[in-house]
Formats: structure tokens, C-alpha cells, sequence
DNA sequence: GCTGCGCTGTGATACACCTCACAAAGTCGT
DNA sequence: ACGACTTTGTGAGGTGTATCACAGCGCAGC
């Protein structure tokens, strides 16, 4: 099961037209810190346009990435929720837009309208299966299946669809950045890639990866589900 | 951050009074199947007795303990509040007592009582928190960090303080459970825990285990936070 | 153009942890 | 008190990843 920490706007709490209507548009360059860890403020934030990346860092300075969010994505909802200081540093990985919502907005959403609490418990308890299956998956996989199953997920969440039936990610992930994903130092990521490559499991096009054979990631990352 | 998945009804969101106003007493044998993986069923319970397990088991065979609950604690809320298929499997430790409750009781609860709402937010809130960082905590501590912080938690949850400002851990907890809880072998378990009892860390008594040095523990637990 | 700087590629070496194998000690049922 | 089963203890050897070190490459800015 892999990481996403999304939260899916289809099904709609009350909080996206809340957003549309009264959120205030924001904008972050590349490589600005949104929130940090441990930042008391309680606004949460819709992104429109970009990519953020969703981390932690040790006291000896290794960082842990949870995940990277999108247009359309949540983010900061937990800290808005709860009032309790942020858990995660969240930055931004492109130029990002995006609406921001205060606290007390949506404490008002929630007390006048009581199907909304029962939409964010259900979000609440999506993320939180995610997030427990997301730790099992790191406990009992290796690191190259958790660098498939972690390519099949950036695949579909960020890549187009080729005609062929493969896949384009034309985003930008870095080496030492998908190593931060899921646990792995840059170089055990180059090593892993490479070898894939001579295979024809995946593909350097320009600066984009093409994932060429989904169901030989499957392989790898299901043998230890 | 230690892994708890523990509902703390000191806090309570109406449930503890549903509970034990009109929740079905059960009982089980030790080492019995409460849920398992991918049940249907939406109750949730109660332990008023006795510890349980809960915990994944991999394709291959391997298995993650996410943690141990014991009495005081809720299980199994999360399958009742969204109706999802239940995510993990519930094994009792010892023998259980404990009190259901079924999805529908809780759906009253929460439809009558739009407080109750609120109070479950604010525990899934502090769930994923918890959750989220016992997930970095094992991408960036190591195995003796990661046993340390482990004996830290067990001894605060389960052990009786000294006089003497040690911690008696009686609970019967076996090498290969807390392997399974921090994901180490049982060898490598053995291994660290007999190198602390050398370092006079740790000490056994009888049946149980004895935290002598918390700061040490802290220490070696800290040094990867 | 040149100059930095971040990203990629790759070897050599180290080490944490696993696997396997087996013996000893403890626990439980009858 | 007996055997069966679980838990603990320990060695030898293997392996997945980390670490370190350095070279090439590409791109942005001056």
C-alpha cells in the first residue's frame, strides 16, 4: 500500500467550496518552508498549483519524506484540526499556489454543519490506514521493494499515461530525494535504477523517468506484502 | 515518539459512558483471534482485561506488531467509524475481557451527539500524529535505538515503578515479540538485550525484566531522534 | 564563454543485521 | 514426573546497505 497522506477532494466535506469561496490565495517560491515542525499557527492550506514536500529531519541531520502533495491535495489539515503544533516540516519542491483557511473558519464549518465532522472523520480514518499500512510496508519490505512499490506510486499519482500502456513521470524527483522516501541512501537508489534500466524495467527519457514494465515492479514489490 | 495506538479515555467522547452502559461483555482465551485482517465486521471494544495484540502479517510469512493494548484501551474503532474491512489482526496476549459495542450504537451516538464528533476528531488526530512518527522513527533510528525507545515505552505502559526509581516489567513479553515490535530478529534482540544486561541497563528478575538505567536507554534512544 | 553547484555514476570498504544451526533452560499439560 | 513445546543463548557465515571518495555531467548565472 503505498504512501499518500492525500486527502482526496472528491468527496467533498464542505471544506472545498469553504476553500474556494474563503480561502485566501497564497504563493511560495521554490524551496520556501510553508510550515515547519513545531510552528504553533493552525491554518491549513489547499494546494492549486505545484508540489510540496512533506518531511522530517533527525537531530543528525537525515530526513525522512513522508510525501509530496499536489494540486488538489490538503495540506496542514491535522495541526487546524487539533490546534496541536505542526508535526512535519512542509515545503514547497516548485513555485506553489494555493488557498488558505484559518482555524477558527473551520472550527465555524464544523459546529454549524454536522455532516462535515462526519466527512473528516472519514478522511481522518482513510489516513490513518495509509499511514499504518505505509509503516508495516517499511518494516517488512526491503529496500528495493520499497523503491518499486514507490515508483508504481509517483507513477500514478504524478506520471502521464503513454500510449503504450507505460508511464511518464515528468515531475522532477531527484536520486537522493526518492532515497528519502522510502529510507534509502542516493547512491543504493542510482544502483537500484541502473540495474532496472539494463533490464528495460524502467527508462531514461530526457530529463524524465518512463516506467516501462508495471507488472515486473508488481513482482518486486509485492514479494514481501 | 513511542507507538501507542492507545485511545485515552481519560478524554472521553461519550464512548467510555456508551461502553459501559450498553456494551456486550466478551471473553477470550489466550491466543485467540479477536478480528482478523480483512474481516467485515464493524464492532468496536473495550478491554477491560488482560493485553492483546495488533499486528500485520506479511505474504512471506513475517510479521509487524504495531502494538499491545491492554485495559482502558479501545480497539478496533477504526473499521467501526468508516466500515472499511478491518486493517489488522487482533490477537489476545492473555486471556481478555472486554466490552463491544456495534457500529450502529456508535452511529447514534455520534448523529445524537454532535460533541462526541469533536472528541473522535481530536483522537484520530493524535492517532496519525503518533502513527506518523513511529513511522520515521523506524525509517531513521537503527535496531538498538529503535529497541530502546521500545523498552522506554513498555516499561511507561506496562512495568510497576521501584522504589529505588527503577521500572519492573512483569508483563511476559518474549524476545520474538519484541522483535516483531520494533523489526528485529529475535537473535539480534537476544544479542542487545544481553549486551545491556552486562552494562548493568537492564536486569532480569524472575519471570520479568527490570529497567535499571532510563538514561542510558534514553541516550541511545535519542541519539537518532 | 567560463564558473559553480547540484545531480548522477561507480568502486572499495565497513558494518549492522539476518540466516541457519544447535544446545540449554524453562513452561505446560496430563 | 514425564515429554512436548516454547523461549533463550550463542556461534559462523552471508548480505544488503551505508559510508567514503572521487569523477563526469548538466544547467544557471555572470
Amino acid at each position: 500500500m503505498p504512501l499518500t497522506l492525500t486527502t482526496d477532494l472528491t468527496e467533498d466535506t464542505g471544506f472545498r467550496t469553504l476553500l474556494e469561496r474563503h480561502g485566501r490565495a497564497v504563493e511560495f517560491a521554490s524551496g520556501q518552508t510553508i510550515y515547519g515542525t513545531g510552528d504553533e499557527d493552525s491554518t491549513m492550506m489547499l494546494v492549486t498549483k505545484g508540489r510540496v514536500e512533506i518531511s522530517r529531519t533527525s537531530s543528525d541531520g537525515r530526513r525522512s519524506i513522508l510525501t509530496h502533495l499536489g494540486a488538489g491535495d490538503m495540506l496542514g489539515e491535522l495541526a487546524a484540526l487539533d490546534g496541536m503544533p505542526r508535526s512535519a516540516d512542509v515545503v514547497s519542491a516548485t513555485r506553489v499556489r494555493g488557498l488558505v483557511l484559518t482555524q477558527a473558519q473551520i472550527a465555524g464549518l464544523l459546529k454549524d454543519n454536522p455532516e462535515a465532522a462526519l466527512g473528516v472523520i472519514e478522511m481522518l480514518c482513510r489516513r490513518l490506514r495509509e499511514t499504518s499500512a505505509m509503516y508495516t510496508a517499511h518494516v517488512l519490505a526491503d529496500g528495493q521493494a520499497r523503491l518499486a512499490r514507490l515508483l508504481l506510486h509517483l507513477a500514478e499519482k504524478w506520471g502521464e499515461p503513454l500510449p503504450d500502456g507505460r508511464r511518464h513521470l515528468s515531475e522532477r524527483f531527484s536520486q537522493s530525494d526518492l532515497g528519502d522516501l522510502v529510507g534509502l541512501t542516493r547512491e543504493s537508489v542510482n544502483r537500484q535504477i541502473r540495474e532496472w534500466e539494463l533490464v528495460g524495467i524502467v527508462a531514461r527519457e530526457g530529463r524524465g523517468l518512463v516506467i516501462c514494465d508495471m507488472a515486473a515492479l508488481l513482482g518486486v514489490a509485492g514479494s514481501a506484502e
